[in-house]
DNA sequence: GTACGCATAGAAAGCGCTTTCCATCGCGAG
DNA sequence: CTCGCGATGGAAAGCGCTTTCTATGCGTAC
């Protein structure tokens, strides 16, 4: 059946030990028999068993990538720059198996797949995706990551916010008993990566918010519709507040019906633009909640007979791709996602010093485009 | 330490045979000794080891989904089908840590995912992305799946084509010699599903690029430019032929230089429709290679003052999200991405009978909207 | 009443690696 | 010339599961 280690080290005349040295290079071995063993590995295409390494070494080479939804640029993209930053073996450790995981935006897919990861032992996972404001649910996040992180891997959330504190000491208490001094050594090498809450990288989604609104009121607005995600993920909260801070800052008026919730799709957007229209057909301009939802926006407008950006403006967020190629070209704010994920990846891989708070906040950017114009 | 087996035998006062026989419900185990069992699961959060179980197993629930970039809206959408039908258990074996790997188009990453998930002893793997026309590579690959459908793993490719008969026939004659009968029974049982070349499940290229081109001609269209993806992809070739049959069935001549190959890309497709308009401003059509091409054409056309599709039709292919929403709506090909990902991940999980053949071609749908308009 | 068969549970042998001891060898120091 | 030490390589003990093979009851047929 397969070749196996023996089978190597049977063809290069050495023994089990050896051949296993010379392939996790973490021990000396003469450069002769290095070549031997290096020789016959290839001879017999041998290709190691990951499971008996993961269950001799107490760690595997997978680490993973949770997203809500790969068919969606704004993961898409973010998985990518995780992926490409982590399946490099570049530091410590060779090569990675860096595998994304979709969750479908459900927080029950979400823990499962946190607990197949734990279950195969995954080195470190990057977590992404809407955190949902419901408290079991994040009490029961939290503690699957208190577990992850105490059996040693790395957990960073990346594009959404830092667990609540208390939440995130949930299960910290968890110290592990040491039996015997091969555990104990385990058990502390565990310890040292393992903070009380895990890493993060967050957008500034409130200060890109808020710009964007100013941005708006600048070019004379006054009854601005919002098109915000769904209701319960922090994100949209964010945006949300990051709005109305910029509405009130300027002494604008948030006239009740201004705002209505919906998903991240375009089907959202078109659906909610007719919406806002149907309650207050004067508006003059319509903040997204994303880039892709503003393209329902503007499909909902034209359809009204509603000219972009003459009639009414529109804004997005994310700043995807696409958002540049739309008619018209939106005005957005951007987001640094392939930054973002780049850093978490490093973080998650430990090639890169935690930041003092554990939490990294990145600025936005606004990006003024032809989709949005004076009144 | 972590829980192991051990210990919630000792909790439920049963062996730890009896606990595994529990979990994996593949043995007769009398209910109250089974409630005993889980509650002791419950009671210590017992995540089972998913190295030990695959080392002993001998076969992992891993299953992966190989693609070409996960930002780019093709895979995603085709990811997330896969995804949905390999990780949902629902058939036999429980809930499968269904992953997927982005090999950035790269054909080194795509050999390295390839050992990798071998390494991992995955379950069964799902392969899509451009299908390079390079013998060497096509040979490793070809060589690369047969070892891994010696080891037991189900690889199905799709969206892209079947692989070429004498490359697939590669290491077909290595058959595992068995040595003692344990061995043996498990050399048959993989035996069984290891049919001499992958199951396939390919796109109807060449009827769609077809179908596109004889509807330009259709509306009157003479001069068509052709905007073709990388030269060296199978795809490319198939939809390049079904464009020129199209043209040679109807007697309308494919002038030199009216083609222009480019990636996958908008970037291409801007860069290629300059150069096309470059060689010969009279086009009245382009057919582009994909939709995301079709964007970028478009915006080169309107940057030289050319209306699409009052002056020039543009076609795309693929059927993307945001095609419907592009301004024009594009006219495209209809590939059912969905299906093909659905029926690639129940052919992989061994939840559909294989079609004779081993390939599945599934046809397209020619989708006619906004961008393409009579000459 | 004895024997046989079925249902259920335990003992134990690995699965293919990693890693901790040890053993060995060669060599310069004392 | 002997001793000790650094550099290498081997033996073997697991890692935590799965899965035979075996043992024990118990109900039923003769």
């Amino acid at each position: 059946m397969t070749v196996t280690l023996a089978d190597v080290a049977a063809r290069a005349g050495v023994s089990a030990a050896t051949v296993s040295r010379v392939l996790n290079s973490n021990y000396p071995v003469a450069e002769a028999t290095r070549d031997r063993v290096l020789r016959a590995v290839a001879e017999l295409e041998y290709v190691a068993n990951g499971p008996a390494s993961a269950l001799a070494a107490a760690t595997s080479d997978l680490v993973g990538i949770l997203v809500n939804d790969v068919a969606d640029p704004f993961f898409g993209v973010l998985a990518s720059a995780v992926q490409a930053e982590m399946s490099d073996g570049g530091g410590p450790g060779g090569e990675k198996l860096a595998v994304v995981c979709n969750t479908g935006g459900s927080p029950e897919r979400e823990l499962t797949y946190l607990t197949l990861l734990h279950r195969q032992r995954a080195g470190a996972v990057v977590l992404t995706g809407g955190a949902v404001e419901d408290s079991a649910h994040t009490a029961a996040l939290a503690a699957r990551i208190a577990r992850l992180a105490a059996a040693g891997t790395q957990v960073v959330l990346c594009g959404r916010p830092p667990l609540p504190a208390a939440a995130a000491g949930a299960h910290a208490a968890e110290a592990p008993a040491a039996n015997g001094p091969r555990a104990a050594g385990r058990a502390a090498a565990r310890a040292v990566g393992a903070g009380p809450a895990p890493l993060t990288v967050a957008f500034d989604n409130r200060g890109g918010a808020r710009a964007l609104t100013e941005h708006l009121v600048g070019l004379g607005h006054r009854r601005i519709g919002c098109v915000a995600g769904p209701e319960r993920l922090t994100t949209t909260r964010h945006r949300l507040e990051g709005h109305r801070a910029a509405l009130a800052a300027h002494g604008v008026e948030d006239a009740p019906g201004r705002t209505v919730h919906g998903a991240y799709d375009r089907a959202s957007g078109y659906a909610a633009a007719h919406e806002l229209l149907r309650r207050d057909d004067r508006l003059t301009a319509v903040v997204a909640a994303n880039d892709t939802v503003a393209l329902g926006v503007c499909a909902a407008l034209r359809e009204r007979g509603l000219r972009v950006p003459e009639d009414v403006s529109v804004a997005g967020f994310d700043d995807l791709p696409f958002s540049a190629d739309a008619v018209p070209a939106l005005t957005t704010v951007r987001l640094p996602l392939g930054h973002a994920g780049a850093l978490a990846g490093r973080l998650a891989m430990g090639r890169e010093p935690a930041p003092p708070a554990g939490v990294t906040l990145l600025s936005s950017e606004l990006v003024i485009r032809n989709s949005t114009a004076p009144l």
